[in-house]
DNA sequence: AGCCATTTGTTCGTATGTATG
DNA sequence: TCATACATACGAACAAATGGC
């Protein structure tokens, strides 16, 4: 048993005060002398196990006006963006990989909007495959700003996936995703292996380093064997560890 | 111009130093008593700023060992689970509800066992229509634990959805949801006004009370008109407010 | 509108504990 | 073993914002 910490106990106790009711959403909470005297520390380690509260959202402080419990909407949710081959592994399965196109080409317009490229300036596009024991799991449609990553002139990615490269090679600083479920074509009904009437669900990946975005990637998966689950933001709900 | 606080401005001096590539995934990063020497501060300081670092999963920091700057897997994001009304409004629709039916019932056994109920105990399932300028925008099939939200039994929902009673009334300590697309039964595809081959998107939400379950819902929405988008979890990337 | 006490926000310097290479 | 570097905590001081008189 480790021994105790205190902005960790403290903040855990008012968490307990909170999530009990006891501290309804409104109430203004007492002062941080007061929270010291309580617990026998200093203003800072009450501080400490505040701020925590604040980043985990479920107070507000201000100034003279004190820290007020805030009303949980509770729609925030964190997500793992799954990546396949790990996916594919962690079930036990033989993950296969098989590079169907690699080509250097004027990007469609929706993707080299979000490039922020002129007409006429060069992408480089790979479209692959992945399996778990053979059987498709995932086709990965991927188109990648080659004036961001000139490196990507030289892969061939014919054994190295375009999302393990990028992971490995190019830093970014900003991600968005989208999910949602789509018609297949029939290309991708037949690389799939889709059931007749099977729907894909769709992963939609964009990254951007500073202002020049480096990739987008559609990540088709069957709808019929695919899901994505959240987690609780709020980590030290669940794993006291991360302070 | 705000006047620099020394810590938020060591912690995006550092976060530019890792995300312009100076200092790569894997390096360890100079000393806390380096960096509030080339700072100009106490190691308080500077442990702040690293502190907010670990908290956004850019470094990682261990006794005798440094700080070490991660590799970004960057798998990690943050949704938003849309409230169905708010959506619909936000879009400028009118916002239309009706509530199908609601009954206290044995719950079938995978809701069961989320609730940790025994076979026999009451809960109270409801379904309920939610409109966009009247045409049908989503199915709500809500099952409510009844041994852990006694009020329930009080409630019609014939003008309140389950929903936004619930938020107002029951306060939780954890949610978890589930994204996936399914083939629609017959009845959604009529409640929904579903094309002849288009499946439906589900939000699978289910929250916690401590230990007891509260509530479990399916919240199908027409595949065609409907997605899911993430931001990132850094928020002192774009925002430098919420130290 | 303006003053002012209150409360949070930031930083300092110091001290000691703890994991670990 | 032991020096190292992070981890926690203290007590003090001043700054900044703001709600209420």
């Amino acid at each position: 048993m480790p021994i105790m910490i205190k902005h960790r106990a403290i903040r855990d106790a008012l968490l307990g005060r909170i999530v009990s009711g006891e501290w309804a959403p409104g109430r203004v909470i007492p002062g941080e002398v007061d929270l010291a005297r309580e617990f026998g520390c200093t203003r800072a380690t009450v501080a400490r196990a505040l701020r925590e509260l604040v980043a985990a959202g479920l107070v507000e402080r201000r100034r003279r006006g004190g820290t007020r419990v805030l009303g949980r909407s509770g729609r925030d949710a964190v997500v793992t963006i799954p990546i396949v081959r790990e996916e594919i592994e962690a079930a036990g399965h033989a993950y296969g990989y098989e590079r169907l196109t690699v080509r250097e080409a004027d990007p469609p317009e929706p993707i080299r909007q979000a490039f922020g490229l002129r007409p006429g300036a060069a992408a480089v596009h790979v479209a692959c495959l992945h399996r778990a024991d053979g059987r498709p799991a995932q086709v990965e449609d991927r188109w990648i700003n080659a004036a961001a990553v000139p490196a990507v002139r030289t892969q061939d990615f014919r054994t190295v996936s375009p999302n393990e490269w990028l992971v490995r090679a190019v830093p970014y600083t900003r991600a968005r995703h989208e999910f949602r479920a789509e018609r297949p074509t029939d290309r991708l009904r037949g690389l799939l292996d889709l059931a007749p009437d099977e729907w894909v669900f769709v992963v939609e990946r964009r990254t951007w380093r500073e202002d020049a975005g480096i990739t987008v990637a559609h990540l088709y998966n069957p709808a019929d064997r695919f899901r994505i689950t959240t987690r609780d933001p709020v980590a030290f709900g669940v794993d006291p560890g991360a302070g």
